[in-house]
This record gives C-alpha cells, sequence and structure tokens, in this order.
DNA sequence: GTTGCCTGCCC
DNA sequence: ATTCTGC
DNA sequence: GCAGAATGGGCAGGCAAC
C-alpha cells in the first residue's frame, strides 16, 4: 500500500492511499483496499500525521482556488494535457462540497471498502484470455511469441511478491482469474524480490523514499568497454522495466546520435543476454508501439484518461498539475513530480518489461461498454507500481510521445550492432563458420584500445573494422525492416538464427506492406532540372487523395487474396470493398501474385471526374460493404514491387513501369460507381520542358496537389562536396523502401510561391507548448479581420514555418500575463474563435503571412461563417508561417470575404477536374453551399 | 436514442 | 501533412 | 542529408454522458 498526501484544496489534507487504488473522482467506485492485517492498517493510520509534516515542510502545492474556466471545445491539442487539466479543474470546482467530504470520509474506513473488491476487480477470465488469443490470431501476431512471453511473464512474476499486502499487481493480471484473485486473500510468505532496493522498508515501516531503485551501470559508453556482467539483473529473470527507464532516460539526456545509439545497443545487448524473451517487448517499448503498423491493436487511450489516472495517482489538484505541465511541457514529467510527492509504504514488487507490455495489450484489448474505466485502471495500476524514473516514461508511453529522441531507425542500428556484439544464447541455428556478422575477438579487442585513447592514427584504424561489421549489419537489419516491417517476426528471427538467418526468414512478403518510397519537396521546375541535370525522367499528377499498397494473390483453388495498406501501412482492406472487387477481377483474368503502389482518388461516378481528399475522407471505413459504397473511387497505379514471385524493387522504374502497364491495363467496370483502375497520367522529359511545364498547368487544374518527377534510368548526379569540389554520385532509379529520395520529386502547388493559396492573418492568441517547446507559445491562433465591424474571427492555429529565434522573439513580445498577452481577450468589438480556445489571448497587433494549401469548410472555425455556409466557418489546410507583414497593420489584414473568394475560386477549379479546359467558373453561392452542405449531410 | 468527447489516422 | 534543428 | 520532434485540418468510429 501507498499512501499519498496532498492538498487538494486549501486547508485540507486529503489523504489518497494510492496502493489500494483509490477511485478519487469516482467515489461510486469501491475503493480497491484489501488489507491483509489490521495491524497493518493501524500503522499505517499511525504514520499518517508525522508523514503529512514530512511532505508540507519539504514542499508546498498548495493550489489558490480553482478558478472555474470554460472547458474549451473542440480545441484537440493532440499531445497536450492541458485542456484536460482544465476540463477536470472545471468539474472539481464545480463538485459538490459534500461529495468531497464523503470522499475524504471514504478513505479512514477502508476496512469496509475492502469487501468490495470484487466489483470493482477486472477479471481476466479464461474467456478474456481466449479472446485475446483469437484477436491476436486475427491480427496475424505471432502467436508462439506471445505465448512464450505470457509464460516468461508468469513465471518471472511470480518472484516479487509482496510480502504482506495484496495488491493487484499489473504484472500478474494474466494469471489472474476470478478464482485466484479471491484466493490470494491469504498472506504471502515473505520472498526476497529480485530488485528490492537496498533500503527496502520492514513492513509498516515509515519508508520514504519511494525514489529508491536499482541503479545499473552507465549504458552510454562504446559497445566495446560496456560490462554486460555488472550492474544488471540475474540472468535468466525477466528484464525489469526500470531498466528499460534507465535506458530511456539516458537517451533523452543527450542529442549526441553516436551517445543514442550507444546506449540502445547497450541495453539491447544487456536485455538479449539476460533474458531474450524480453527483447521484442522492449522494441515495441521503445519504438512506442504494441504491435506491427498493419494490425490494428491500439492503446485507444489518450491524454485524456492519462491526465485522469495521474490526478488520481497522485491526489494533486488539476491546477497543481496544470502548472507543472506549463512549465514543463511534457505528461512524463507532470507524473514524475507529481508522484514525488507520493509517499510508499511499501515498495511495489518491479515492474517488468514483459509486464508493462502486457498492460499496453490489454488497456489495446478492452472493448465496449466500460472499456474506459478499464483502461483507466489498468493506467493507475502501472502509475502507482512504477517508482523513480519509470514513470515518467511510462506516462510518455501511455500519451503516445515517448520523445527520446530515438525512433525506429535509431533501434532499428541499435538491434543490428546489439546482434554483432551480442549473438543470442540458445541459437537454434548456429552461426555459420564463414558468418559475415561474426566478430573475432582481436577487433573487439582493438576497437576497446582505440576508443579508449583519443588519439587516433590516420590510416590505422581498427575500429573501423568493428564499424564495417556494424555497417553490414545495420544495413541487413534495415533492409529487412523496410521490407517486411514486423519487430516480432525480426526478433524471433534473431534470437533463433541470428543475423545470418534473418534475410531468409523474412523476404518481401504478398500480405506483408513494405516501406513506401517518398518523395522529396521541390519549389520548382528548375529546382527539379538542376536536381536531376539531364536525366530522363517523367512527370506523373499527384492526385490528392490516399496512397494504397495493394497486395494480392491467388491460390492453388483460385482463391484470391487482397490486402490493401495505407501510406503507414495501416491495413485499410475493410475500407474499400469496392476496390477488392476490383482487384479480385483483376486477379481472376491471370495467374500469380503482386504488389502494386497506388493512389485511391474519389471520382464522380458518371463522368469519372476527379473529387476532392474531403470527399474521399468522408466514406465509412469500418465493416463496409460493397453496397454501402456511397463514394466512387478510381485507384491510379503508378509503380510495382511485385509480380509473380519476382521481387521488382532493383528494377529501374522504366522497367517496373512498363510491366505495371503491360499487365496492368486500365478498367472500368460496367456497374456504374464500382472502382475503376488507371494508371496515373504522365508526361515524359523527352517531350521537352515546354511539355512539362504545360503538363504542370494542367495537373494544377486539374485539382491534383501537383506534380511527381521521377528518374526513369539509374544515373549519376553532381554532388557539392565539402571542399568545393564536385563529385559524381549514383542516383538510382530503384523502389527504395522509407527513402526520401531524390528520384522521387514532388512539386506541389502550394509550394510554388505565388500560387498556394497566401493570406495575411492576425496572431491573437496562443497555447502552451510541450516538449522543446515548452518556453514558447505553440501553435498560435490566427484570424481574419472583418472590417465592417472591426471584429477578429479565429481561422486556424499554426506551428510551422517558426523558427526558434521567433519563438524567443515571440514570447518577448507576449509575455504572459502582460499588456499584449492575457487570459482575457485584449480586443474590443470582439474576438471569435468558435471552437478554437486559445488558452491565452494576444493583443492584435501584428500581420503575419500565411500558407496553406487549401481552405476548408471548418466544423469548428467561425471564420467567414454564413459566406459560403451558414453553418460552417472556414479554415486552412498544412498552414504554416512565411513572415511578418511588417507593412501591414491590422486594417490590411485579409478578410472573411477574401477567405470566402479564395474558397469560392478553389471550388470552381475544383469543377474542371478532367484537365479539360472549359474554364466555366461557377460562383458557388450560398444557396449552392448550402445544398451541397445538406446533401453531405443526408447523404 | 442522441449528442459530444476522445482517439486514431488520413492528408 | 510541413517545417526547423542538431549532429 | 538524416533523424527526430512538434505540431496543422478534419474525418469516422467508439464510447460515455445526457
Amino acid at each position: 500500500m501507498q499512501v499519498a498526501l496532498t492538498f487538494d484544496t486549501p486547508g485540507v489534507i486529503a489523504v489518497v492511499m494510492t496502493g489500494c487504488h483509490v477511485l478519487k473522482s469516482t467515489p461510486r467506485v469501491p475503493l480497491r483496499l484489501n488489507f491483509t492485517a489490521a495491524s497493518e492498517l493501524r500503522a499505517c493510520q499511525q504514520l499518517l500525521p508525522r508523514l503529512t509534516r514530512n511532505v508540507m515542510s519539504k514542499r508546498n502545492l498548495a493550489s489558490p482556488s480553482t478558478p472555474s474556466r470554460k472547458k474549451s471545445k473542440g480545441s484537440s491539442d493532440q499531445h497536450s494535457l492541458h485542456r484536460y487539466f482544465d476540463a477536470s479543474a472545471k468539474r472539481e470546482s464545480t463538485a459538490s462540497p459534500s461529495k468531497s467530504k464523503a470522499k475524504q470520509k471514504a478513505h479512514t474506513i477502508p476496512t469496509a471498502a475492502g469487501v468490495q473488491l470484487q466489483n470493482d476487480h477486472i477479471d481476466i477470465t479464461a474467456d478474456d484470455a481466449l479472446y485475446a488469443w483469437k484477436l491476436a490470431e486475427k491480427d496475424g501476431l505471432d502467436l508462439d511469441t506471445l505465448r512464450k512471453l505470457e509464460n516468461a511473464n508468469s513465471r518471472g512474476a511470480q518472484v516479487p511478491r509482496p510480502a504482506t499486502v495484496e495488491v493487484i499487481d499489473v504484472d500478474l493480471e494474466d494469471e489472474i482469474t476470478p478464482a485466484a484473485a479471491t484466493s490470494t486473500t491469504e498472506i504471502a510468505g515473505p520472498s526476497t524480490p529480485t530488485l528490492r532496493p537496498a533500503t527496502r522498508s520492514i513492513p509498516g515501516s515509515p519508508s520514504v523514499s519511494p525514489q529508491a531503485a536499482q541503479t545499473y551501470s552507465a549504458l552510454h559508453v562504446h559497445p566495446a568497454h560496456y560490462d554486460l556482467e555488472s550492474g544488471t539483473w540475474p540472468t535468466g529473470s525477466p528484464a525489469p522495466y526500470s531498466f528499460l527507464a534507465h535506458t530511456l532516460a539516458t537517451v533523452s539526456g543527450t542529442r549526441s546520435r553516436i551517445t543514442i545509439l550507444n546506449t540502445l545497443t547497450n541495453a539491447l545487448r544487456t536485455i538479449t543476454m539476460h533474458h531474450p524473451p524480453s527483447l521484442l517487448p522492449a522494441l515495441y517499448l521503445l519504438s512506442n508501439s504494441l504491435s506491427p503498423p498493419y494490425s490494428p491493436i491500439e492503446l485507444g487511450l489518450g491524454p485524456s484518461i492519462v491526465s485522469k489516472a495521474i490526478q488520481n495517482i497522485s491526489g494533486l489538484t488539476s491546477a497543481a498539475l496544470k502548472r507543472l505541465y506549463t512549465s514543463t511541457g511534457d505528461a512524463g514529467d507532470v507524473a514524475f513530480e507529481a508522484k514525488s510527492n507520493v509517499r510508499t509504504l511499501i515498495p511495489h514488487p518491479p515492474l517488468l518489461i514483459i509486464g508493462v507490455y502486457g498492460s499496453l495489450l490489454k488497456i489495446a484489448h478492452a472493448k465496449g461498454q466500460g472499456a474506459t474505466k478499464q483502461k483507466q485502471s489498468i493506467v493507475e495500476q502501472l502509475l502507482v507500481a512504477a517508482k523513480g524514473e519509470e514513470i515518467r516514461f511510462l506516462v510518455r508511453t501511455l500519451s503516445q510521445n515517448l520523445r527520446v529522441g530515438a525512433v525506429r531507425t535509431s533501434i532499428l542500428t541499435a538491434l543490428a550492432r546489439a546482434m554483432v556484439l551480442t549473438p543470442p544464447p540458445g541459437l537454434s541455428v548456429p552461426i555459420p563458420s564463414d558468418s559475415p556478422f561474426c566478430v573475432s575477438p582481436e577487433i573487439m579487442l582493438r576497437a576497446k584500445a582505440t576508443t579508449t585513447n583519443a588519439k587516433k592514427k590516420h590510416g590505422d584504424r581498427p575500429e573501423d573494422t568493428l564499424n564495417e561489421f556494424f555497417d553490414k549489419a545495420e544495413g541487413l537489419v534495415k533492409k529487412v525492416y523496410v521490407q517486411h516491417p514486423n519487430y516480432d517476426h525480426i526478433a524471433t528471427a534473431l534470437l533463433e538464427a541470428g543475423l545470418d538467418g534473418l534475410a531468409v526468414r523474412l523476404p518481401l512478403t504478398v500480405g506483408i506492406p513494405l516501406l513506401p518510397t517518398l518523395g522529396s519537396p521541390t519549389r520548382s521546375l528548375d529546382e527539379i532540372y538542376s536536381r536531376l541535370e539531364l536525366l530522363p525522367f517523367s512527370a506523373e499528377f499527384k492526385y490528392d487523395g490516399q496512397r494504397a499498397q495493394i497486395h494480392a494473390s491467388r491460390d492453388d483453388n483460385s482463391q484470391v487474396y487482397v490486402k490493401l495498406f495505407s501510406r503507414h501501412l495501416e491495413d485499410m482492406t475493410d475500407k474499400y470493398p469496392d476496390v477488392v472487387a476490383l482487384v479480385t477481377d483483376m486477379c481472376k483474368s491471370r495467374a500469380g501474385s503482386f504488389i502494386i503502389d497506388a493512389e485511391i482518388v474519389a471520382i464522380d461516378p458518371n463522368s469519372g471526374s476527379l473529387k476532392s481528399f474531403q470527399d474521399l475522407a468522408n466514406r465509412a471505413r469500418k465493416d463496409v460493404k460493397l453496397d454501402d459504397v456511397k463514394i466512387s473511387v478510381c485507384v491510379y497505379a503508378f509503380d510495382i514491387m511485385y509480380l509473380d514471385e519476382q521481387i521488382l524493387l532493383e528494377r529501374p522504374f522504366r522497367e517496373r513501369r512498363a510491366l505495371l502497364r503491360s499487365r496492368f491495363p486500365p478498367v472500368i467496370p460496367e456497374q456504374k460507381g464500382a472502382a475503376r483502375f488507371d494508371h496515373v497520367q504522365s508526361c515524359e522529359s523527352e517531350e521537352g520542358r515546354e511539355a512539362i511545364e504545360e503538363f504542370w498547368q494542367t495537373a494544377v487544374n486539374s485539382s491534383c496537389e501537383g506534380l511527381m518527377i521521377k528518374l526513369l534510368d539509374n544515373g549519376e548526379v553532381l554532388e557539392d562536396s565539402e571542399k568545393g569540389k564536385s563529385r559524381r554520385k549514383p542516383l538510382p532509379a530503384t523502389y527504395e523502401p522509407d527513402k526520401r529520395t531524390s528520384a522521387w520529386l514532388k512539386l506541389k502547388k502550394d509550394y510554388v510561391t505565388g500560387l498556394g493559396d497566401s493570406l495575411d492573418l492576425v496572431p491573437i492568441g496562443a497555447w502552451h507548448g510541450n516538449g522543446r517547446k515548452a518556453q514558447w507559445w505553440s501553435p498560435v491562433l490566427l484570424a481574419v479581420w472583418e472590417s465592417e465591424t472591426g471584429k477578429l474571427v479565429g481561422v486556424c492555429k499554426c506551428m510551422s514555418g517558426f523558427s526558434d529565434v521567433f519563438y524567443k522573439n515571440m514570447k518577448e513580445r507576449y509575455p504572459e500575463n502582460s499588456e499584449t498577452c492575457s487570459r482575457q481577450p485584449l480586443w474590443s468589438p470582439a474576438v471569435e474563435t468558435g471552437g478554437l480556445r486559445p488558452e491565452v489571448y494576444f493583443k492584435p497587433q501584428e500581420v503575419w503571412e500565411i500558407r496553406g494549401a487549401d481552405i476548408t469548410m471548418s466544423p469548428v472555425s467561425v471564420a467567414a461563417l454564413g459566406l459560403v455556409s451558414q453553418t460552417r466557418g472556414l479554415s486552412l489546410r498544412f498552414p504554416r508561417f512565411i513572415k511578418i507583414r511588417e507593412d501591414k497593420g491590422l486594417e490590411q489584414a485579409s478578410t472573411p470575404e477574401f477567405l470566402a473568394n479564395m474558397y469560392r475560386i478553389q471550388q470552381a477549379t475544383g469543377k474542371d477536374r478532367t484537365g479539360a479546359d472549359d474554364g466555366d467558373l461557377v460562383d458557388v453561392d450560398l444557396e449552392d453551399a448550402e445544398r451541397m452542405d445538406s446533401e453531405a449531410s443526408t447523404g
């Protein structure tokens, strides 16, 4: 049990027994207390006054009376907890006094509540477990691996039982059945958990050092100097989560790539060495994911629940937490600070990497009524169990924002290096004698010697030898991952067969998406010609739709199997039954299998003309039946990566495209509204620059985003080296998964000066930034100027395009609580913000040039309300700051009419979507827009 | 049964 | 998606 | 030039609150 002492309201000391899991905000929910000995309770109660004094003298977090603020509506700062603390502050302040009295009373009679344990306990029944397995199976997870994990989990978790208090341990839940839950009321025998801090308290004694935790050896050292044996945990035991927290803390403490990679490498080596089954969950936790991207497992939990959980386990008021949040800009830091006020009487058994991962899975699998409560409950149990640094990273993980300076690439690099240095114990396939990844002891010794000496001799750099091994391994692991992005399969393969067995085991596979090639942004045709010089290229329409990777294969029974993946590899097969039907038909006329890259675009079912991205976004996503499809689409194919057992990634684009064109002719099904198949419209550089420029104009006028320029053949381009010399550098025209290569250049109309929608807007408010922008205003709320009334009306938020220097200056021009920046609007007659409610208001005094790609009909903005729609305002897609318009005053800022007109022009252009030049600019008047509105809502 | 908060995922 | 920053 | 972080508008879907 843990006891938190907090100052809930001035003059009142609330006592929260967090270890017993008091659900502070929901008094109706029974307290989860389960005292096994009355003396234990008495001991605790006797301690309370003393602990109260300790905390009071140490730190005063008493909050002033909570001002009741309006709950923000519709403003969704994705990674921000501000609004939720705000929202809770309101709820708290409006809560009836009797309620809070009842709350405190309840805390003092835990025995009564203890009886109700069963009501609030999350039952993990055998059926649930079975269901989870079925889900996992359906999701394509590797069941064996998961099962192994679960077993390892149970085995490890049994060791660190609390001595005298029954705690529902998140690590144990997997094995808790209703029967088990009731039987554990017996007092377990004393045990010596493997990771019990040295300062472990005798049960009931006044330990007030909850942060005492295992100390691990430094991880940031060069791997050659890292000692795998000391300062860890016993070999064979599951890796503790505190080790991962230590790793993350080390990584987040530096910006040096070298240090980050050293740290991750050493951490993964340690885990591999001491407990291989912990490797996979460690990889998932490091990468802040739960499953392969194409599996539908999601946490389904965000800042809202996390903030409530932090409140509950810390007992701090939302106002106090909000202050913490404003100063740190990180939910994890808030939780860390908040929990530093929680006094732990009896240490909780250590969290394990496997256990934490398991809890996350459990959160993800909570579905249906009561799911939110279940999720929150699991979160709170995790937070209660977390010690020291653990809570910081636990909360960041739960907020889906780990932010330690290492994501996928670093993790893969580190994994590769770890496998070079520390091949997994117990490989079922021995390392071949000629393994290219086997580092000899001599090389290790030399690497060690070289990295010790600061001075390196030129010409004789033996550490390069080790680096060569690293390079080879990194290349392999990254290549395998981008073609087969599944940590589960990778970890399993590595643990069984090492680096040597990886590539064979995990080939490019139909049914498993590969990471797509990406385009580099360019600002003009000039830039494109200077980057590609005279190399032949193809210019393709860049349609405003959704990227789709289409997988199809046919088995021996002529059963066709089709999968569609999004740009981020989500499985969206269910969203496009019409495309599945189309592809199935295409398959029937041919044998074999293929993977095609394409853009799905909404079209008019009659004319086939292109429709907007927003039209496409209106499609349903889940369990869509063929008959339910209301928005017709065309699949515009532009690449092929796999055809009839042939991997085409290494072939030049010209060749791939020829295959695509010859083997997959366009399809327009008889049935109206059925999905169509076509090739992207394109133009060759051989046709000359004038033709390309004309093609570009056509693309822009056809409501495409612009052009994709693709190198046709492998070539070489000039590269500026540092010394002013130029070298020839190869530029391959191969399919490069996950690369933003120069061989694919995107030219969007909104990149080109003068073509994008540029507005002159007034900054009228802002929010506190997060993370590295915690000390600045970000994002900023921007407004149009309503000239007749003098009102300012919010259009959109903006956070992109500001340099750090600009942020600093902005903060100086708008210091918090000043004449230019206040919690209250600083303008008369009024600022209207609609659903965009900033944390602070600026004094309107500047005009900024803001660029965007499109004007959108907005559900939250009230700018230009009534001009094109009675119910919706206008906003801006992809807004970014260009510069301050020093030459403009407020009166010269863009008006709602200007914005509305821009929207009308855009819509008119949209009616000419085939590229045919009928130039019939239709003025979208009010009635027109309203009709479209109602059609959209009823249709 | 309806509304609205919250999340995930498209761009 | 867009953009900026440190390595 | 890469890798990472901090965030934009806006949709559907799922759940909770009314």
